[in-house]
DNA sequence: CACGTCCTGGAAAACTCTTTCCCAGGGTAG
DNA sequence: CTACCCTGGGAAAGAGTTTTCCAGGACGTG
């Protein structure tokens, strides 16, 4: 108690017991204690505050209690929400989450990866699309077999495709019912922030939405699709980008909330009136949007809800075999953004 | 390589070298080793794909490369600002983040800091204004010294008074700066949004406000003082009951901006005009803010750098002895939402 | 040339647990 | 009554590092 360590063989001998029986006893194994020695036990190392080292249990159970979770940037709300879910479901089970943030850089992806691997930790949530490029695709996948070698489980979210139990939304669905709305509300001519043009969630969205527009018989100017980075400032930059060089578009459709964001600023700054000059959607529903003026029309997805599905699929170590996917239905949630357009 | 682990044994033997050399080599302690032993041994890593046991190792110098981060609620945007600050100071070091989540529970912040202690973590920082409440301050201050007993570094931000560095912005001046910002555009009768009455950031705000108002000969009514929960929720929920009591003042201070976002939401519904009919202004300029309409007016913290800056603090191995303490100013950011009064 | 010093490498202990193996004692069945 | 099994306890063998201690060789000095 003063200034090292209680350790286990010091229990042990306060309680007059063996090292093995202590251990038996604190951890609970399969082997059973006498209830006399189970309170002596138990009381010595109350009363001398005794706190396993995690390391030493660790190596000697070649397994640990840390869970990994990998996100490309913690202060954006898409996946600040996700990681709410996860730790609600780690804590639950006295896991201790391990932040690793990548940047979307696959070099540091690797990194976080390793180190975990180095900490025997027990699962690892992936978070968040990567790029399509087939290349570091494989390369993930493979880091993720290493991972599963090691004893390890893993899931990911957004990303279907890996060699892991996944939680994905269905994006071409919800982007198509969106697509839908919006038609219905007659909208004929449309603009799309399209993201990163090999970003997976990017380019599922683009697909489904473009689809149920091609099935309502609506073409897509090629010049209304404007490629950028998956953030604000992407999104306000291609909105800049998009109106210098002119749209007869009546809608805009940003492929995530944030984008639309930060295209609400570019119109608010180029003196356009949403809806009335221009409607706006995005996708995901994070938190923050019903703060907006006006409020966002989006698709809904559960994220926090998602994180936690994520997380307990990681976590079900009854589960062996092929790999499940969760597909999340996106739900359309019109707020005032969007408005019929205005005759022309 | 295949399904097991490349130990330092077997890279040793591959190298033809001991144990112990090939664990200076690989770790680079103080010892020196020739060239020629330093080559074949790192080739010999490489070349069996070698990762050290991150437990393992823990247990040899008891000391982990683990730092915890404690924080409320992470999809807080005010927590994963400042936690998006500490993993960029912990991955430029090479360090693990552990991420641990109170929800304002002093029971969940007593497990957490116990599993960091038993994962010999290197440092933890903890972030938010904890209660004022003796009993329960008196209680972490004994957590901290346990942990620091145990070789750990602490750093808080936001929580001054504690036994360790700590990263503190300047609550008090902040909110004296705004009041008189206020004053000067002509306000004169003031509501305010004090958050919870035993949460030291929120009174120190209060108090500072409150100081700056009676320094200009302003008196505040006791009735337009609303405390309440420090989330936007609460934001909103003081201020119905606010409007639902009648107010007579002309400006609305939320001692944090989740619970200004909040109160922005309500008057929206109750169909009030900001700043036209009341002027609003918050703390802490989280990033979400500027896309609020009308902007918010508020006290600017750097809270990224005030993360890295507690991180800092706390992996600053070589400071020994009494606890630092770095002030942070605020500034007031003047935006739309408040104006001079219009005439009653 | 002898002796002390410095440097490099290896053997082995230490770190704290978990788990296997072994043993004693008591109960049961034949 | 003996042989066997079952239960509960302890000794000891790991788990993979770091680090201390020791040995031997090179080198410098008197």
């Amino acid at each position: 108690m003063d200034s090292g360590y209680v350790t286990l063989e010091q229990v042990a001998e306060h309680a007059g017991v063996s090292l093995a029986t202590a251990s038996r006893v604190i951890n609970g194994s399969t082997r059973q204690v006498s209830q006399r020695l189970r309170d002596r036990v138990t009381a010595s190392a109350q009363q001398l505050g005794y706190l396993a080292n995690a390391s030493a249990q660790t190596l000697a159970r070649n397994s640990s209690s840390l869970v990994g979770l990998l996100v490309h940037d913690i202060s954006d709300p898409y996946f600040s929400s996700i990681a709410a879910g996860v730790t609600r479901c780690t804590e639950e089970q006295g896991l201790v989450l391990v932040l690793g943030t990548t940047g979307r850089s696959v070099q540091k992806e690797g990194r976080v990866l390793a180190a975990l691997r180095s900490h025997r930790a027990k699962a690892v949530i992936l978070v968040g699309s990567r790029s399509t490029d087939e290349e570091s695709n494989a390369r993930l996948a493979r880091e993720i077999e290493a991972f599963r070698r090691q004893g390890g489980r893993v899931a990911c979210v957004s990303q279907p495709g890996l060699p892991a139990d996944t939680v994905s939304p269905d994006n071409a669905s919800g982007a198509a019912a969106l697509a839908r709305h919006l038609v219905g509300l007659g909208h004929r001519r449309f603009a799309i922030l399209a993201g990163p043009s090999d970003l997976r969630t990017a380019r599922e969205r683009l697909d489904g939405f473009h689809g149920a527009l091609s099935a309502a018989g609506i073409a897509l100017d090629h010049n209304n699709v404007m490629h950028g980075a998956f953030t604000r400032d992407g999104g306000y930059e291609s909105t800049r980008r998009l109106m210098t060089l002119g749209t007869d578009a009546t809608c805009l459709f940003a492929v995530n909330d944030v984008m639309a964001t930060g295209a609400m600023a570019a119109l608010r700054d180029l003196g356009m009136k949403v809806p009335g000059d221009l409607s706006v959607a995005g996708f995901d529903d994070i938190p923050t949007l019903r703060d907006l003026t006006p409020a966002l029309t989006t698709v809904r997805l559960p994220l926090e809800e998602m994180g936690e599905k994520a997380a307990e699929l990681a976590l079900d170590v009854d589960h062996e075999g092929d790999f499940r996917v969760v597909t999340v239905p996106g739900e359309v949630v019109a707020r005032e953004s969007t408005a019929p357009p205005t005759a022309p």
